[in-house]
DNA sequence: GCCGTTTTCGGCCCGACTGTTTTCAGTCG
């Protein structure tokens, strides 16, 4: 019984409630929700541990919703979800995914049509059953097409890393077009989400005709695939590689207030909606403002700047990565924010990979590509193992050592650093022998087979690695790949604390498909006194922008510089390590 | 259904765009 299968329930159970337009309930089932889907503890285990109580205590769960839960671990069902479904059998959780298609047009689907599955769906659609229907006609048909079409194209949401640079590029363009005064990609994308759903750019602009000149650049752009709308605030395409992308254009004067808007998160936002309230203001996406005017919006306070607009409401500006509603709002009241580690803060690289084991890449190369890069160090961990081609032996790795004696003389403020990716065997003993990695610099250890072990099974397997004295950072500790491979089953708690316990540094694996560990496993790790390693895990020179993308993660993380141990120099570093 | 440094009752974020209307409902972010 996960907590997403609650989340989920607690989901749907709100989309029922907004199908009949019963009032401010939707939005309380869906903050429980959201809630209970971020929590760090299994709420099952709550429940064990303090019972009902427990289940109260989660933030947006009263008793209403407590005893949701608590049927459902007793029962295994929830009785009133049960009614709702029978009441409407409708697969919620497919139909609601069609972009355009809410509550309200899944019943009327129902009632009318008795459509219940987005298959259905798609057969009246072709049967042109829908444009008869009140309240839909012709246009809305075409649309659910489209977005019938895409769903079954595409998964829904894009890593990070495989978008945003095509993303910047377009950012480029316009930003030299006539007319674009200042330009911020918001959203998910500035929150450096790991996966982001959607792309929304923000241009302002002088004047109308300005804004009129760059909405029609942007949806006659050479790589956009379909138009869903197009006015002369906000416009919105599908690009060719399936994303959807938003174009909003905004005054000069609401610049900041619409680049907070638009940044989000939802949930950050509402927070200061609220404090806006308190303190007799309104905030939206032209800025913040007092009183009322016959127009109705009352006169404007702020809105040119992001900080006024946190000024104005007792905040210290909040760095985005950290809007998430997740504690950052109450750390800025206080004055209790951390100073979060920078873009340009990282001295060095402790996984990478040459064409000594599967790597693109010479040594030298990398120390080259690196340098320019800005680092002052890298750490060479070519794979240590047994199963499979690409690997690196015992007697190798001391010949790699030997070429990177060489190589580092021809360097000056630079070094390169003797490590190894040593793999983790079933047991939890390691595949090299420790009077061979006593000799490394940096010993990186990770699991790269069986990855379908019980949870205490891989728990104890990847405890009894950190145990060994010469293995210094567990690399990518949870072994997922985004969208691709779950995480294997892990306490991650035990590992938190057995890091600690063993100085092991845990890696923030950078590579845009791992981001392993996650922003909450970052930020519980940093509670817990355990240092990070950033790494690219570059397999070619091209691999070090990820490194990018690994920052953000540990920025969404809360970490600071002294957290992260490659921020530091390198003897620092070193001395730090087993 | 949840929540409380105005409150245990009475509030609950807010605006743009579309498609359908002829003043608005639904959806989205």
């Amino acid at each position: 019984m996960t907590n997403q299968e609650i989340a989920h329930i607690l989901y749907n159970i709100s989309e029922y409630l907004a199908m009949e337009d019963v009032p401010f309930k939707p939005r309380a089932y869906e903050k429980a929700a959201i809630n209970i889907e971020a929590l760090e503890e299994s709420v099952s285990d709550i429940y064990k541990k303090q019972g009902f109580k427990g289940l109260e205590k989660i933030s947006a769960v009263g008793k209403g919703i407590a005893y949701k839960i608590e049927e459902y671990i007793k029962t295994g069902k929830i009785k009133e979800y049960e009614a709702l479904k029978k009441k409407t059998p409708v697969k919620l959780d497919e139909l609601s995914a069609v972009e355009g298609v809410g509550p309200k047009s899944i019943l009327k689907l129902y009632k009318e049509l008795k459509i219940k599955t987005v298959k259905d769906m798609e057969r009246a659609v072709k049967n042109k059953k829908i444009e008869n229907i009140e309240g839909f006609g012709p246009k809305s048909q075409e649309n659910i097409l489209m977005a019938i079409n895409f769903l079954q194209k595409s998964g829904g949401r894009f890593p990070l890393g495989y978008i945003l640079y095509d993303i910047r590029r377009i950012e480029e363009r316009i930003k030299k077009l006539r007319g674009a005064k200042k330009i911020l990609l918001t959203g998910s994308i500035r929150r450096m989400k790991e996966t982001i759903g959607d792309a929304d750019l923000l241009v302002s602009v002088a004047n109308k005709k300005a804004a009129e000149e760059i909405m029609d650049y942007f949806i006659n752009m050479p790589e956009v695939a379909h138009i869903y709308s197009h006015g002369t605030t906000r416009s919105s395409i599908k690009l060719k590689n399936h994303l959807d992308f938003d174009l909003r254009v905004v005054p000069e004067k609401s610049f900041g207030a619409a680049a907070q808007y638009f940044t989000g998160s939802k949930d950050h936002n509402i927070e200061l909606r609220k404090i806006a309230i308190k303190k007799g203001l309104k905030l939206n996406e032209y800025g913040i403002f007092r009183g009322k005017t016959p127009q109705g919006r009352g006169r404007q306070i702020v809105g040119r700047t992001e900080e006024e607009i946190y000024k104005i409401l007792g905040l210290k500006n909040i760095e985005p990565e950290m809007r998430e509603n997740t504690g950052e709002i109450e750390a800025s009241q206080k004055n209790r924010l951390p100073k979060i580690i920078g873009y340009n803060d990282l001295c060095g690289d402790l996984q990478m990979h040459t064409t000594w084991s599967d790597g693109q890449n010479s040594i030298e190369e990398m120390a080259k590509k690196a340098m320019q890069m800005g680092l002052e160090y890298i750490a060479i961990t070519d794979h240590v193992r047994g199963s499979f081609n690409h690997n690196v032996s015992g007697k190798e790795l001391l010949n790699q050592g030997k070429e990177i004696d060489k190589t580092n003389k021809k360097f000056k403020n630079f070094k390169i650093l003797k490590g190894g990716e040593v793999d983790i065997l079933n047991d939890g003993r390691l595949f090299m022998k420790d009077d061979v990695l006593k000799k490394l610099d940096i010993v990186g250890a990770s699991v790269h087979s069986n990855f379908k072990m019980s949870k205490q099974q891989m728990t104890e397997r990847i405890i009894r690695a950190m145990k060994n004295p010469n293995v210094d950072i567990l690399f990518h500790p949870t072994g997922r790949l985004i969208q691709m491979r779950p995480a294997y089953e892990l306490d991650i708690e035990k590992i938190i604390r057995a890091a600690k316990e063993t100085k092991t540094v845990l890696e923030l694996n950078s590579y845009f498909n791992r981001l392993d560990l996650k922003d909450e496993y970052v930020r519980m790790a940093k509670n817990a006194g355990v240092k990070i390693s950033i790494d690219s895990d570059a397999h070619s020179v091209s691999h070090f922008q990820y490194l990018e993308l690994g920052i953000a993660q540990a920025r969404r993380g809360w970490l600071e510089k002294k957290d992260v141990i490659n921020a530091w120099p390198v003897d620092k570093m070193l001395k730090m390590l087993k």
